[in-house]
Order: C-alpha cells, then structure tokens, then sequence
RNA sequence: GGAGACGUAUCGAAGUGGUCAUAACGAGCCUGACUCGAAAUCAGGUUGCCCCUCAAAAGGCACGUGGGUUCAAAUCCCACCGUCUCCGCCA
C-alpha cells in the first residue's frame, strides 16, 4: 500500500511502476483514485466546516436554557437542526469515499525497487548467484519418499487415513532429522542476535485481513469452526499482527526476531498438493526471521536476512542459489524479493526452499505501524521477512544431498551435535 | 461451561447529558532551576489521526466497536467485541 500523497504528486511514477509490473489493466485506477482523492477532500473539508458550526451553536444553547432565555435556545436548536440536515448526506457521501479510496490503494502495487529486474513472471526471474557445487552422484538418487521410507522415517498411508492427503507422519530418526534441524535454526538466528519467539498459532479475523488481501485469505487459512480464529499460514502473521496499531519507539529498532511455528495451507489451486511427497503440504514447520527497521536500513537488512539462510544451508552442505523475483512475479506489497532455491541432484534442478522480502513501508502504512524518534517525530518503519528454513520442504534437498548410495544418510558436521550420530542407517531388512 | 466486574492518554484513575477532553488527581517520561554530582524539591512540557500549510495557527474525528435517542452523548438505550476475577473442566 503506496502512500496517497505520493500518487497525487507523483501519478506518473505510480503508473510506470504498474507498467513494470505488466498490469496495465490498472492503470485507469490512478487518475480514478486522485479524481476521488480530491473530491473526498473537498467533501470532507465542507464536512468539517459544518460540523464545526454546529459544534459551536450547540454549545450556546446550554447558556442559553441555564438563564432562562428559552426563545433564543429555540431558535439556535432550528438552526441546527438545518445544518445536520445538510450534514446526513455530506457525511454519507464522506464515509462512501473514503471506503472507495482505500479499496483502490490497497491494489495499487507498491513502488519497486530500481534494481528489480523486469519480467513478466517467474519464467523471467534471474539468478543471481550460487554457493556450492551441484553436484550429481554417480548413482541415482532416489525419491525423497523412499529415502525415507527406507529408513522407515515417514507413514503417509496412515496419514491419508487419519488425516488426507498432504499430511505426513515422519517417524524415527527423520523425525527427529527434522526437529534436529529446526533446533539447529534457531540458535543459528540466536547466534546472530535474533530474539526467539514462539507465536499464537492461531489468529482472530482482524489481524488476518490485516496481513493478507482477500483472496490469498480464502485461498490459504484453515477457519475454526464456531470461533473467529484462524490457523497460522506461516509465523510471520502472528510476527507482524502483534505490531497492528503500535508506536515503536526509535530506541528499540531494529527489531530482529526470529519465530517457529507450524503453518497450514489450504493450497487451493495449486496442484502441487496432488503430488507424492512432502514438497507442498498443508502442514508444515518453519523458522522464520522478521525484521522492523529504520527506513535506511532496510536494504542493508535484505541482503542480510537471505545470506543468513544461504550460509545455514552451505552449513548442511546443501549447495543452494538465489533467484531474484522479476517484476511481474513480485507480490504487490513487495519492493524487492529473492528466493533461496536448493539443489536437487535428483531432478537437477534448483527448487525453492525460502522466500525474502523487503516490503518497504507498505506493511507498515497498511497495519499503522509506527515509530516515534527521541522528537517526537513519527514515521513508518520497514518491515521485512525471510524463511531460515522450512522442513519438511528442507528434507527433500537434505537427504537428495546427503543420501549414500546404499541408502544411508549422512549427518553433517553441524547438525551431529543435534543428532548425536553422524549417519542415518539402513535397517537390516531393507538393506 | 457458570457467576461477576470492567474497557477514558505511557500507566493508575476521576468524570454518570452541555460552560474542565488542550481529560481532574497520582505516577512515568522530557526540559529547566537548585547541587561538585545525584536523590529530594520546585517550575514548565508530554495522546493519536485527518484536513490545511514552507511552517504554525485555526478546524474536524477518536472515551473498546457499531447503531439509536437528543440541539448536544464518555455519560441514556440496543447490539457486538475484548479483558480481568472466582467456580467448573483440563495438558
């Protein structure tokens, strides 16, 4: 959500901004929403005058009843009346207006960042830089289902039966794998001076439509039956939702948390949930990083938050790259996002594993989220996020790289301390 | 699930139809005085948003939210939301 005062004096930016991005279709909504824009100011200004009046009127009526003068009172009371007569329909048409210019604002997409490449969509997306050998193995690397199945780490039968499909059961030393590897997470983002948290895994309505536009709202959350809470699609709802409405004062930026949660998809319209496996799930446990910072930060703190997921996974010996998202694929609220994919010696393909975003001041317009510096002056902070890492998505890429060729999977340096064991073996009836 | 209380600024809290919401009173915070320095004391300042403006002033809106009554609502009426306390149940 871009500010009204910079579309009034800068429409032509706000318009090559949406050509960037291939959405001309909203284009025409720039001179309708100025065109609103100033007549809801007119409207309101006249609103004011009025109200203004009658506050003023009104109160001489009070004097005017307590010595007795009840002709007088009277007569101001007409008066007034007259003016909230002429005031029922300003005021409507105010309301009205408003409504209409912040629906229109709030599909207006925000201004991106100059160094976004353009592109129509994700085909166009560009890499920027890889970490690590993709290697093949010379043996074929089997399905990531029966690499765990073979150590016997994951039951999705059981799980379709208990639960449907895109559900999982891991067992064994994968479940533990993959607690191991969320634990490793977060003394990681610890280590690099985030606060720990773990949020609400449900949410009220309010902090919801606060976060996400309509659709994305009915396209991803679970709704309790007979409560007005909803399941958390990812921590970053629950991260940012406790910032709705709040002055932050300027001592305590920049805010850097770290969050684990587990985040439930509906996944509605992607067919990826039809496929075998645990790359898109409905269930699924991720840290994850928020940051709130000063406006002149933020870009410092992009390119932190995805090189921190990059070092985490060259840590488990995963070779990864970063695709930076074009300007027709970059979400609306977003001024600059980049992708961390890691490798599949499998498919031998890069795939994506984390997603980093700086939304610039949008989020923060939208939520009013404030800060107020040592004078008191307030101005609107830059909120970004990134995933660290989200097993089970994570698994894929772990075991496709660190899976022996007789089934067995090694266990890097960093997460042993974890695991207490530096490989996973076959069992002996599935050698 | 049952019973009760409450929702006003950073916090506690007064106000129960108008002339104290630029919100009493108390605390906190900021500035200044006193002091070698601090504490204590004294004086002043300290809500957010909108509109307008170079800036300020003036004006408008907000007493949980939304309606209603009224010339006028924090105050009266209705609905909803939330919080707390006790009891019950419970990892």
């Amino acid at each position: 959500m871009i500010d009204i005062k910079f579309l009034r004096e800068n429409p032509d930016i706000v318009k090559e901004n949406i050509k960037k991005k291939f959405q001309d279709e909203k284009l025409e909504l720039v001179d309708k929403v100025i065109a609103l824009d100033e007549k809801y100011r007119a409207t309101k200004l006249e609103c004011d005058t009025l109200r203004g009046e009658r506050n003023k009127k009104s109160k001489t009526i009070g004097g005017f009843m307590a010595k007795g003068q009840k002709d007088e009172a009277e007569k101001i009371k007409a008066e007034v009346n007259e003016i909230n007569a002429k005031l029922a329909e300003l005021e409507e048409l105010e309301v009205k207006l408003e409504g209409d210019i912040r629906e229109i604002m709030l599909v207006i997409p925000n201004i991106i960042d100059d160094s976004v490449p353009i592109g129509k969509d994700d085909s166009e997306n560009v890499e920027v830089e890889k970490f690590g050998e993709p290697a093949v193995p010379d043996f074929e690397v089997p399905y990531h289902v029966d690499i765990m199945e073979r150590v016997n780490g994951i039951d999705l039968d059981s799980a379709r039966k208990t639960s449907g499909n895109g559900f999982y059961y891991l067992c064994g030393d994968i479940a533990q794998l993959q607690s191991c590897i969320l634990s490793y997470a977060r003394d990681f983002m610890i280590d690099k001076g985030f606060i720990y948290y773990i949020p609400p895994f449900m949410i009220r309505s309010n902090v919801v439509t606060g976060v996400m536009s309509f659709d994305d709202m009915e396209n991803m959350m679970y709704k309790i039956e007979g409560e007005d809470l909803y399941l958390i699609g990812t921590s970053e709802h629950s991260m940012i939702g406790k910032f709705i409405d709040t002055i932050i004062p300027e001592s305590e930026l920049p805010q850097t948390l770290t969050s684990y949660s587990p985040c439930f998809r509906k996944e509605v319209g992607s067919r990826g949930i039809e496929e075998r496996g645990v790359y898109r799930i409905h269930q699924f446990e991720k840290q994850e990083m928020i940051v709130v910072c000063k406006p002149e930060d933020s870009m410092e703190w992009f390119h932190k938050l995805y090189s921190y997921t990059v070092e985490f996974f060259r840590t488990l010996d995963i070779p990864v790259r970063t695709l930076e998202c074009c300007s027709g694929d970059l979400a609306d609220l977003k001024v600059k996002s980049i992708d961390v994919e890691a490798w599949s010696p499998r498919q031998k393909k890069y795939f994506e594993v984390g997603s980093c975003s700086n939304l610039g001041d949008a989020q923060s317009r939208r939520l009013q989220i404030r800060v107020k510096d040592e004078n008191g002056k307030k101005y609107l902070p830059h909120t970004l996020n990134n995933t660290v890492v989200a097993p089970p998505r994570m698994l894929i890429a772990f075991l496709e790289n660190n899976v022996n060729e007789d089934g067995s999977i090694r266990i890097p340096e960093a997460l042993r301390p974890y695991m207490r064991k530096d490989i996973i073996t076959v069992p002996e009836n599935k050698k």
